[in-house]
RNA sequence: GGGGGGAUUCCCGAGCGGUCAAAGGGGCCUGACUGUAAAUCAGGUGGCUCUGCCUUCGAAGGUUCGAAUCCUUCUCCCCCCA
Protein backbone atom coordinates (compact mmCIF):
# COMPACT_ATOMS: atom_id res chain seq x y z
CA UNK A 1 0.00 0.00 0.00
CA UNK A 2 1.13 3.08 0.18
CA UNK A 3 4.27 3.74 1.69
CA UNK A 4 5.42 6.47 4.44
CA UNK A 5 8.16 8.32 2.03
CA UNK A 6 8.91 12.15 1.94
CA UNK A 7 11.11 13.35 -1.23
CA UNK A 8 15.15 13.37 -0.10
CA UNK A 9 16.60 16.41 0.44
CA UNK A 10 15.11 19.70 1.68
CA UNK A 11 14.51 21.18 5.24
CA UNK A 12 13.33 17.80 6.93
CA UNK A 13 10.91 19.54 9.82
CA UNK A 14 8.29 21.76 7.38
CA UNK A 15 8.30 19.96 4.21
CA UNK A 16 7.91 16.74 6.07
CA UNK A 17 4.85 18.13 7.94
CA UNK A 18 3.65 20.27 5.10
CA UNK A 19 3.56 16.40 2.80
CA UNK A 20 1.78 14.77 5.96
CA UNK A 21 -0.19 11.66 3.63
CA UNK A 22 2.07 12.46 0.97
CA UNK A 23 3.14 9.58 -1.62
CA UNK A 24 5.19 11.18 -3.68
CA UNK A 25 6.28 14.52 -5.36
CA UNK A 26 7.87 14.65 -8.53
CA UNK A 27 9.57 15.75 -10.77
CA UNK A 28 12.52 15.10 -8.27
CA UNK A 29 13.54 18.31 -6.51
CA UNK A 30 10.85 20.54 -8.46
CA UNK A 31 8.74 21.25 -5.60
CA UNK A 32 11.26 21.81 -3.01
CA UNK A 33 13.10 24.46 -5.92
CA UNK A 34 9.57 25.85 -5.95
CA UNK A 35 9.18 26.48 -2.29
CA UNK A 36 12.83 27.51 -2.01
CA UNK A 37 11.64 30.51 -4.22
CA UNK A 38 10.19 32.06 -0.78
CA UNK A 39 7.02 33.25 -2.77
CA UNK A 40 3.34 31.92 -2.14
CA UNK A 41 2.65 29.05 -4.95
CA UNK A 42 -0.43 28.65 -6.66
CA UNK A 43 -1.63 24.98 -5.76
CA UNK A 44 -4.12 23.51 -7.60
CA UNK A 45 -6.70 20.95 -6.21
CA UNK A 46 -9.80 20.12 -9.03
CA UNK A 47 -12.84 18.35 -7.37
CA UNK A 48 -15.46 16.95 -10.05
CA UNK A 49 -18.81 17.35 -7.81
CA UNK A 50 -20.04 13.90 -8.59
CA UNK A 51 -21.64 12.91 -5.43
CA UNK A 52 -22.96 15.14 -3.00
CA UNK A 53 -20.77 13.99 -0.32
CA UNK A 54 -17.38 14.27 0.23
CA UNK A 55 -15.68 11.85 2.64
CA UNK A 56 -12.24 10.65 4.60
CA UNK A 57 -10.68 9.46 1.39
CA UNK A 58 -11.20 13.03 0.36
CA UNK A 59 -10.79 14.62 3.19
CA UNK A 60 -6.73 13.09 2.42
CA UNK A 61 -5.69 15.38 -0.58
CA UNK A 62 -7.58 18.41 1.41
CA UNK A 63 -5.28 17.98 4.63
CA UNK A 64 -2.55 18.54 2.13
CA UNK A 65 -4.24 21.47 0.29
CA UNK A 66 -4.77 22.66 3.89
CA UNK A 67 -1.04 22.48 4.94
CA UNK A 68 -0.05 24.69 2.09
CA UNK A 69 -2.55 27.09 2.62
CA UNK A 70 -1.54 27.48 6.26
CA UNK A 71 1.97 27.57 5.29
CA UNK A 72 0.79 30.57 3.25
CA UNK A 73 0.49 29.73 -0.05
CA UNK A 74 -2.02 30.15 -2.23
CA UNK A 75 -5.22 27.69 -3.36
CA UNK A 76 -6.94 27.27 -6.00
CA UNK A 77 -9.84 25.26 -6.22
CA UNK A 78 -11.31 24.17 -9.89
CA UNK A 79 -14.51 23.01 -9.32
CA UNK A 80 -15.11 20.07 -12.32
CA UNK A 81 -18.34 21.35 -13.31
CA UNK A 82 -17.44 20.35 -16.81
CA UNK A 83 -15.53 17.46 -16.45
CA UNK A 84 -17.78 16.09 -13.74
CA UNK A 85 -20.14 15.43 -17.16
CA UNK A 86 -17.52 13.33 -18.65
CA UNK A 87 -16.42 11.37 -15.44
CA UNK A 88 -12.69 10.62 -15.13
CA UNK A 89 -12.19 7.02 -16.03
CA UNK A 90 -9.73 6.66 -12.65
CA UNK A 91 -9.85 3.66 -11.30
CA UNK A 92 -12.88 3.13 -13.26
CA UNK A 93 -13.52 -0.38 -14.14
CA UNK A 94 -16.67 0.72 -16.37
CA UNK A 95 -17.91 4.08 -18.24
CA UNK A 96 -20.31 5.94 -15.83
CA UNK A 97 -23.15 7.37 -16.98
CA UNK A 98 -22.83 10.88 -17.22
CA UNK A 99 -24.49 13.83 -14.93
CA UNK A 100 -26.56 16.41 -16.62
CA UNK A 101 -25.63 20.04 -16.00
CA UNK A 102 -27.95 20.72 -12.55
CA UNK A 103 -26.83 17.74 -11.07
CA UNK A 104 -23.63 19.07 -11.08
CA UNK A 105 -24.43 22.56 -10.06
CA UNK A 106 -26.13 21.10 -7.08
CA UNK A 107 -23.19 19.27 -5.90
CA UNK A 108 -21.04 21.66 -6.27
CA UNK A 109 -22.71 23.56 -4.04
CA UNK A 110 -22.53 20.91 -1.01
CA UNK A 111 -18.68 20.66 -2.19
CA UNK A 112 -18.06 24.15 -1.10
CA UNK A 113 -19.95 24.08 1.65
CA UNK A 114 -17.71 20.80 3.38
CA UNK A 115 -14.60 22.07 1.89
CA UNK A 116 -15.31 25.02 3.61
CA UNK A 117 -14.39 22.92 7.16
CA UNK A 118 -10.98 22.21 6.09
CA UNK A 119 -9.78 25.04 3.86
CA UNK A 120 -10.46 28.90 4.76
CA UNK A 121 -12.31 29.48 1.24
CA UNK A 122 -11.78 33.41 1.85
CA UNK A 123 -8.35 32.74 1.25
CA UNK A 124 -8.61 30.73 -1.90
CA UNK A 125 -9.14 30.99 -5.35
CA UNK A 126 -12.11 29.03 -6.54
CA UNK A 127 -12.53 28.32 -10.49
CA UNK A 128 -15.15 26.29 -12.25
CA UNK A 129 -13.87 24.74 -15.56
CA UNK A 130 -16.40 24.60 -17.47
CA UNK A 131 -15.87 28.47 -17.88
CA UNK A 132 -13.37 27.35 -20.23
CA UNK A 133 -14.12 24.23 -20.99
CA UNK A 134 -17.56 24.97 -22.21
CA UNK A 135 -16.52 27.43 -24.99
CA UNK A 136 -14.04 25.45 -26.41
CA UNK A 137 -14.15 24.86 -30.36
CA UNK A 138 -13.42 21.57 -32.25
CA UNK A 139 -10.04 22.99 -33.55
CA UNK A 140 -8.95 23.84 -29.95
CA UNK A 141 -9.76 20.58 -29.06
CA UNK A 142 -8.03 18.65 -31.67
CA UNK A 143 -5.07 21.00 -30.62
CA UNK A 144 -5.41 19.11 -27.31
CA UNK A 145 -5.66 15.62 -28.65
CA UNK A 146 -2.47 16.32 -31.02
CA UNK A 147 -0.82 16.32 -27.26
CA UNK A 148 -0.96 13.15 -26.40
CA UNK A 149 -0.79 9.68 -28.21
CA UNK A 150 -3.10 6.29 -28.24
CA UNK A 151 0.16 4.32 -27.20
CA UNK A 152 0.06 6.56 -24.03
CA UNK A 153 -3.29 6.78 -23.31
CA UNK A 154 -3.03 2.69 -23.15
CA UNK A 155 -0.25 2.84 -21.23
CA UNK A 156 -2.45 3.75 -18.31
CA UNK A 157 -3.07 0.33 -16.24
CA UNK A 158 -7.35 1.06 -15.91
CA UNK A 159 -7.49 2.00 -19.80
CA UNK A 160 -4.70 -1.01 -20.47
CA UNK A 161 -7.03 -3.31 -17.83
CA UNK A 162 -10.64 -2.78 -18.91
CA UNK A 163 -9.11 -2.78 -23.14
CA UNK A 164 -7.86 -6.62 -22.44
CA UNK A 165 -10.85 -7.33 -21.07
CA UNK A 166 -12.67 -6.56 -23.50
CA UNK A 167 -14.99 -3.16 -21.61
CA UNK A 168 -15.96 -0.20 -23.39
CA UNK A 169 -14.05 2.75 -23.53
CA UNK A 170 -15.67 6.02 -24.73
CA UNK A 171 -13.16 8.07 -26.70
CA UNK A 172 -14.45 10.84 -24.72
CA UNK A 173 -13.45 9.08 -21.73
CA UNK A 174 -9.42 9.44 -23.36
CA UNK A 175 -9.90 13.15 -23.54
CA UNK A 176 -10.35 13.64 -20.06
CA UNK A 177 -6.62 13.78 -18.23
CA UNK A 178 -5.93 16.40 -21.37
CA UNK A 179 -9.22 18.42 -19.76
CA UNK A 180 -7.54 18.18 -16.54
CA UNK A 181 -4.24 19.31 -17.55
CA UNK A 182 -6.17 22.31 -19.77
CA UNK A 183 -7.07 23.50 -16.01
CA UNK A 184 -3.92 23.26 -15.14
CA UNK A 185 -2.46 25.83 -18.13
CA UNK A 186 -5.38 28.45 -17.55
CA UNK A 187 -4.77 28.90 -13.61
CA UNK A 188 -0.74 28.24 -14.29
CA UNK A 189 -0.59 25.97 -11.42
CA UNK A 190 2.66 25.74 -9.68
CA UNK A 191 1.87 22.58 -7.84
CA UNK A 192 -1.05 20.22 -8.35
CA UNK A 193 -2.10 17.92 -5.47
CA UNK A 194 -4.23 14.55 -6.40
CA UNK A 195 -4.60 11.08 -4.86
CA UNK A 196 -2.02 8.42 -6.32
CA UNK A 197 -4.07 7.50 -9.25
CA UNK A 198 -3.64 10.84 -10.16
CA UNK A 199 -0.30 10.22 -11.12
CA UNK A 200 -0.75 10.18 -15.12
CA UNK A 201 -3.47 13.25 -15.33
CA UNK A 202 -0.97 15.37 -13.22
CA UNK A 203 1.92 14.30 -15.51
CA UNK A 204 -0.33 15.42 -18.95
CA UNK A 205 -0.62 18.61 -16.92
CA UNK A 206 2.71 19.08 -17.25
CA UNK A 207 2.89 18.50 -20.60
CA UNK A 208 0.69 20.74 -21.45
CA UNK A 209 1.64 23.90 -19.52
CA UNK A 210 5.43 23.15 -21.12
CA UNK A 211 3.88 23.35 -24.83
CA UNK A 212 1.91 26.75 -23.62
CA UNK A 213 4.64 28.11 -22.68
CA UNK A 214 4.80 27.85 -18.82
CA UNK A 215 6.87 26.36 -16.12
CA UNK A 216 5.50 22.82 -15.39
CA UNK A 217 4.09 22.16 -12.05
CA UNK A 218 5.27 20.39 -9.58
CA UNK A 219 2.93 17.47 -8.49
CA UNK A 220 2.41 15.78 -5.16
CA UNK A 221 0.15 12.74 -4.92
CA UNK A 222 -1.23 11.29 -1.64
CA UNK A 223 -2.11 7.72 -0.57
CA UNK A 224 -5.70 5.99 -1.31
CA UNK A 225 -7.50 5.68 1.85
CA UNK A 226 -8.76 2.43 2.02
CA UNK A 227 -12.58 2.35 3.12
CA UNK A 228 -14.04 0.79 6.54
CA UNK A 229 -13.73 -2.80 4.85
CA UNK A 230 -9.91 -2.29 4.88
CA UNK A 231 -9.38 -3.94 1.65
CA UNK A 232 -11.13 -1.14 -1.40
CA UNK A 233 -10.12 2.53 -1.76
CA UNK A 234 -12.94 4.37 -0.14
CA UNK A 235 -15.96 5.22 -2.06
CA UNK A 236 -19.50 5.61 -1.30
CA UNK A 237 -20.68 3.39 -4.09
CA UNK A 238 -19.12 0.35 -2.07
CA UNK A 239 -20.53 1.94 0.90
CA UNK A 240 -17.16 1.48 2.86
CA UNK A 241 -16.91 5.47 3.23
CA UNK A 242 -17.46 7.52 6.04
CA UNK A 243 -18.76 11.24 4.80
CA UNK A 244 -17.51 14.07 6.40
CA UNK A 245 -20.87 15.24 7.50
CA UNK A 246 -21.39 11.85 9.70
CA UNK A 247 -22.91 12.82 12.99
CA UNK A 248 -20.11 12.11 15.86
CA UNK A 249 -21.08 9.24 17.79
CA UNK A 250 -21.18 7.14 14.09
CA UNK A 251 -18.27 8.44 12.78
CA UNK A 252 -16.37 7.48 15.92
CA UNK A 253 -18.34 4.27 15.45
CA UNK A 254 -17.18 3.33 12.25
CA UNK A 255 -13.97 4.24 12.40
CA UNK A 256 -13.45 1.73 15.30
CA UNK A 257 -14.89 -0.70 12.62
CA UNK A 258 -11.38 -0.38 10.35
CA UNK A 259 -9.31 -3.84 10.73
CA UNK A 260 -6.27 -3.70 12.42
CA UNK A 261 -4.18 -4.36 9.53
CA UNK A 262 -5.32 -0.53 7.81
CA UNK A 263 -4.57 0.97 11.31
CA UNK A 264 -1.00 2.62 9.83
CA UNK A 265 -2.77 3.40 6.66
CA UNK A 266 -5.20 5.16 8.21
CA UNK A 267 -3.05 6.89 10.61
CA UNK A 268 -0.88 8.60 8.18
CA UNK A 269 -3.84 9.58 6.20
CA UNK A 270 -6.58 10.63 8.00
CA UNK A 271 -5.11 11.36 11.67
CA UNK A 272 -4.05 14.80 10.20
CA UNK A 273 -1.30 14.51 12.58
CA UNK A 274 2.02 15.98 13.07
CA UNK A 275 4.42 14.03 11.34
CA UNK A 276 6.54 12.80 14.44
CA UNK A 277 3.89 11.57 16.10
CA UNK A 278 2.19 9.63 13.27
CA UNK A 279 5.80 7.94 12.73
CA UNK A 280 5.41 7.16 16.90
CA UNK A 281 2.44 5.48 16.44
CA UNK A 282 3.01 3.12 13.84
CA UNK A 283 6.60 2.49 15.28
CA UNK A 284 4.87 1.05 17.93
CA UNK A 285 2.08 -0.84 16.53
CA UNK A 286 4.43 -2.61 15.05
CA UNK A 287 6.26 -3.31 17.56
CA UNK A 288 3.41 -4.90 19.74
CA UNK A 289 3.66 -2.18 22.59
CA UNK A 290 0.72 0.18 21.59
CA UNK A 291 -2.67 -2.07 21.44
CA UNK A 292 -4.38 -1.94 18.27
CA UNK A 293 -7.93 -1.14 19.93
CA UNK A 294 -6.39 2.02 21.61
CA UNK A 295 -4.61 3.58 19.07
CA UNK A 296 -7.62 2.79 17.04
CA UNK A 297 -9.89 4.97 19.58
CA UNK A 298 -7.46 7.54 19.91
CA UNK A 299 -7.47 7.57 16.06
CA UNK A 300 -11.35 7.82 16.04
CA UNK A 301 -11.19 10.57 18.56
CA UNK A 302 -9.05 12.74 16.08
CA UNK A 303 -10.89 12.05 13.31
CA UNK A 304 -14.11 13.18 15.12
CA UNK A 305 -12.53 15.90 16.97
CA UNK A 306 -11.02 17.04 13.44
CA UNK A 307 -14.16 17.59 11.89
CA UNK A 308 -16.53 18.33 14.81
CA UNK A 309 -14.83 19.45 17.94
CA UNK A 310 -12.96 17.73 20.78
CA UNK A 311 -16.06 17.58 23.45
CA UNK A 312 -18.08 15.91 20.38
CA UNK A 313 -15.32 13.68 20.35
CA UNK A 314 -15.21 12.82 23.82
CA UNK A 315 -18.81 12.08 24.17
CA UNK A 316 -18.70 9.88 21.09
CA UNK A 317 -16.29 8.31 22.95
CA UNK A 318 -18.04 7.57 26.02
CA UNK A 319 -20.84 6.54 24.26
CA UNK A 320 -18.66 3.93 21.89
CA UNK A 321 -17.49 2.82 25.42
CA UNK A 322 -20.87 2.04 26.80
CA UNK A 323 -22.29 0.83 23.93
CA UNK A 324 -19.89 -1.25 22.95
CA UNK A 325 -17.75 -2.31 25.38
CA UNK A 326 -19.80 -2.56 28.22
CA UNK A 327 -22.92 -3.51 26.43
CA UNK A 328 -25.63 -1.18 27.90
CA UNK A 329 -28.00 0.54 26.18
CA UNK A 330 -27.14 3.69 24.18
CA UNK A 331 -28.29 6.90 26.18
CA UNK A 332 -30.10 8.50 23.02
CA UNK A 333 -33.08 6.42 22.26
CA UNK A 334 -35.44 7.91 19.24
CA UNK A 335 -38.86 7.35 20.53
CA UNK A 336 -41.62 6.25 18.37
CA UNK A 337 -44.92 7.41 18.82
CA UNK A 338 -48.04 7.23 17.94
CA UNK A 339 -46.84 3.47 16.99
CA UNK A 340 -49.38 1.36 15.55
CA UNK A 341 -50.40 -0.62 18.72
CA UNK A 342 -51.81 -4.21 18.20
CA UNK A 343 -49.57 -4.38 14.61
CA UNK A 344 -48.22 -7.69 14.07
CA UNK A 345 -44.26 -7.60 14.65
CA UNK A 346 -42.81 -7.34 11.14
CA UNK A 347 -44.74 -5.09 9.55
CA UNK A 348 -44.55 -2.61 12.72
CA UNK A 349 -40.74 -2.98 12.68
CA UNK A 350 -41.07 -1.81 8.71
CA UNK A 351 -43.18 0.61 10.23
CA UNK A 352 -40.98 2.05 12.87
CA UNK A 353 -37.67 2.52 9.74
CA UNK A 354 -35.98 -0.70 11.64
CA UNK A 355 -36.17 -2.96 8.40
CA UNK A 356 -36.50 -2.83 4.93
CA UNK A 357 -38.85 -5.26 3.89
CA UNK A 358 -41.80 -7.35 5.73
CA UNK A 359 -39.80 -10.10 4.31
CA UNK A 360 -36.54 -9.18 5.71
CA UNK A 361 -38.34 -8.82 9.10
CA UNK A 362 -39.55 -12.01 9.19
CA UNK A 363 -35.75 -13.16 8.76
CA UNK A 364 -35.14 -10.88 11.66
CA UNK A 365 -37.15 -11.87 14.20
CA UNK A 366 -36.70 -15.64 13.19
CA UNK A 367 -33.02 -15.22 13.62
CA UNK A 368 -33.06 -13.88 17.19
CA UNK A 369 -32.15 -10.43 15.95
CA UNK A 370 -35.22 -8.67 17.81
CA UNK A 371 -35.35 -8.09 21.14
CA UNK A 372 -37.34 -6.21 23.69
CA UNK A 373 -35.93 -4.47 26.67
CA UNK A 374 -38.41 -4.81 29.46
CA UNK A 375 -38.45 -2.95 32.97
CA UNK A 376 -35.67 -3.72 35.53
CA UNK A 377 -33.38 -4.98 32.80
CA UNK A 378 -35.30 -7.43 31.33
CA UNK A 379 -34.47 -8.40 28.16
CA UNK A 380 -36.91 -10.76 26.07
CA UNK A 381 -36.21 -12.33 22.08
CA UNK A 382 -39.24 -11.97 20.05
CA UNK A 383 -39.28 -14.93 17.72
CA UNK A 384 -42.58 -14.63 16.66
CA UNK A 385 -42.64 -12.72 12.91
CA UNK A 386 -46.69 -12.06 13.43
CA UNK A 387 -46.86 -11.74 17.33
CA UNK A 388 -48.96 -8.59 17.44
CA UNK A 389 -47.30 -6.07 19.77
CA UNK A 390 -49.42 -3.84 22.18
CA UNK A 391 -49.75 -1.00 23.87
CA UNK A 392 -48.35 -3.24 27.07
CA UNK A 393 -44.72 -2.28 25.53
CA UNK A 394 -45.12 1.61 26.28
CA UNK A 395 -41.64 2.29 27.73
CA UNK A 396 -39.92 -0.75 26.34
CA UNK A 397 -36.75 -0.54 24.29
CA UNK A 398 -36.93 -2.54 21.02
CA UNK A 399 -33.95 -3.45 19.49
CA UNK A 400 -32.89 -4.63 16.45
CA UNK A 401 -29.64 -6.42 15.23
CA UNK A 402 -26.60 -4.94 16.92
CA UNK A 403 -27.17 -1.27 16.52
CA UNK A 404 -31.02 -0.07 15.79
CA UNK A 405 -32.65 0.82 18.91
CA UNK A 406 -36.10 2.86 19.10
CA UNK A 407 -38.66 3.23 22.67
CA UNK A 408 -42.13 2.70 22.34
CA UNK A 409 -43.65 5.78 23.24
CA UNK A 410 -47.53 7.04 23.19
CA UNK A 411 -49.15 4.28 20.94
CA UNK A 412 -51.29 5.68 17.87
CA UNK A 413 -54.00 3.25 16.29
CA UNK A 414 -53.32 0.20 14.19
C1' G B 1 -20.19 -4.07 -44.33
C1' G B 2 -19.32 -9.78 -43.36
C1' G B 3 -18.74 -13.76 -39.65
C1' G B 4 -18.89 -15.32 -34.53
C1' G B 5 -19.90 -14.82 -29.14
C1' G B 6 -22.74 -12.63 -25.23
C1' A B 7 -26.73 -9.96 -21.98
C1' U B 8 -29.10 -14.46 -15.46
C1' U B 9 -31.22 -12.43 -8.97
C1' C B 10 -26.30 -6.55 -5.26
C1' C B 11 -21.51 -8.40 -8.05
C1' C B 12 -19.01 -12.60 -10.47
C1' G B 13 -20.90 -16.86 -12.47
C1' A B 14 -23.75 -21.97 -13.34
C1' G B 15 -28.22 -23.34 -15.71
C1' C B 16 -29.83 -24.66 -21.77
C1' G B 17 -38.11 -27.32 -22.02
C1' G B 18 -40.68 -29.31 -16.31
C1' U B 19 -37.74 -31.53 -10.05
C1' C B 20 -35.71 -23.12 -10.90
C1' A B 21 -36.97 -17.93 -6.81
C1' A B 22 -32.83 -20.33 -10.13
C1' A B 23 -25.88 -24.20 -8.21
C1' G B 24 -21.22 -22.05 -6.48
C1' G B 25 -18.27 -17.87 -4.88
C1' G B 26 -18.08 -12.69 -3.26
C1' G B 27 -20.54 -9.03 -0.69
C1' C B 28 -24.20 -8.01 2.85
C1' C B 29 -27.51 -9.33 7.20
C1' U B 30 -28.50 -12.22 11.89
C1' G B 31 -26.55 -15.26 15.81
C1' A B 32 -21.87 -17.33 18.67
C1' C B 33 -16.92 -15.62 19.86
C1' U B 34 -14.65 -10.61 20.41
C1' G B 35 -11.42 -5.22 20.92
C1' U B 36 -18.23 -2.85 16.45
C1' A B 37 -10.48 -5.76 14.58
C1' A B 38 -8.90 -10.26 12.25
C1' A B 39 -9.82 -15.42 11.93
C1' U B 40 -13.58 -19.04 12.79
C1' C B 41 -18.48 -21.45 13.27
C1' A B 42 -24.03 -21.61 12.38
C1' G B 43 -28.06 -19.59 9.62
C1' G B 44 -30.07 -16.15 6.10
C1' U B 45 -30.04 -13.09 1.61
C1' G B 46 -36.93 -11.14 -4.63
C1' G B 47 -41.88 -9.66 -2.58
C1' C B 48 -46.34 -10.83 0.17
C1' U B 49 -52.09 -11.35 3.81
C1' C B 50 -45.87 -17.17 4.00
C1' U B 51 -46.39 -24.88 4.84
C1' G B 52 -49.22 -21.09 -0.03
C1' C B 53 -49.43 -17.06 -3.52
C1' C B 54 -47.19 -13.23 -6.72
C1' U B 55 -43.15 -10.96 -9.67
C1' U B 56 -38.02 -11.97 -11.65
C1' C B 57 -33.35 -14.50 -15.84
C1' G B 58 -31.66 -7.38 -21.70
C1' A B 59 -36.98 -5.71 -24.30
C1' A B 60 -41.38 -7.11 -26.97
C1' G B 61 -43.98 -10.90 -29.26
C1' G B 62 -44.63 -16.34 -30.43
C1' U B 63 -44.39 -22.00 -29.98
C1' U B 64 -45.78 -25.39 -25.85
C1' C B 65 -50.04 -28.39 -20.97
C1' G B 66 -45.38 -25.92 -19.26
C1' A B 67 -39.76 -21.42 -21.13
C1' A B 68 -34.18 -18.45 -17.87
C1' U B 69 -33.92 -22.57 -21.29
C1' C B 70 -36.97 -23.20 -28.28
C1' C B 71 -38.47 -19.43 -32.46
C1' U B 72 -39.03 -14.12 -34.34
C1' U B 73 -38.01 -9.02 -34.02
C1' C B 74 -35.58 -5.20 -31.29
C1' U B 75 -31.77 -2.81 -27.95
C1' C B 76 -26.87 -2.98 -26.08
C1' C B 77 -21.81 -5.18 -25.60
C1' C B 78 -17.47 -7.97 -27.17
C1' C B 79 -14.22 -10.61 -30.71
C1' C B 80 -12.37 -11.72 -35.75
C1' C B 81 -12.28 -10.03 -40.91
C1' A B 82 -12.87 -5.44 -44.02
Amino acid sequence: MARWQVPAGGAVGALDDLLVGAVDAFPRGRLEALLAQGRPLRVKLGFDPTKPDLHLGHAVVLEGLRRFQQAGHQVVLIIGDFTARIGDPTGKEAARPPLTASEVAANARTYLEQLGRMIDLDKAEIHHNATWLEPMDLAGVLRLLGQATVAQMLARDNFARRHERGDAIGLHELLYPLLQGQDSVEIRADVELGGDDQRFNLLVGRDLQATAGQEPQACVTYGLLVGTDGHEKMSKSIGNDIPLTCPPEDMYGRVMSVPDAALPDWWRLASARGADEVRAVCADLAAGSLHPRDAKMRLARAIVARFHDAEAAGIAEEAFVRRFQERALPLEIPDADAWPAGMPLSPLLVKLGLAATTSDARRLVTQGGVRCHGPEGTVETLGEPMMPVGPERVGQILQVGKRRFVRFGRPGTA
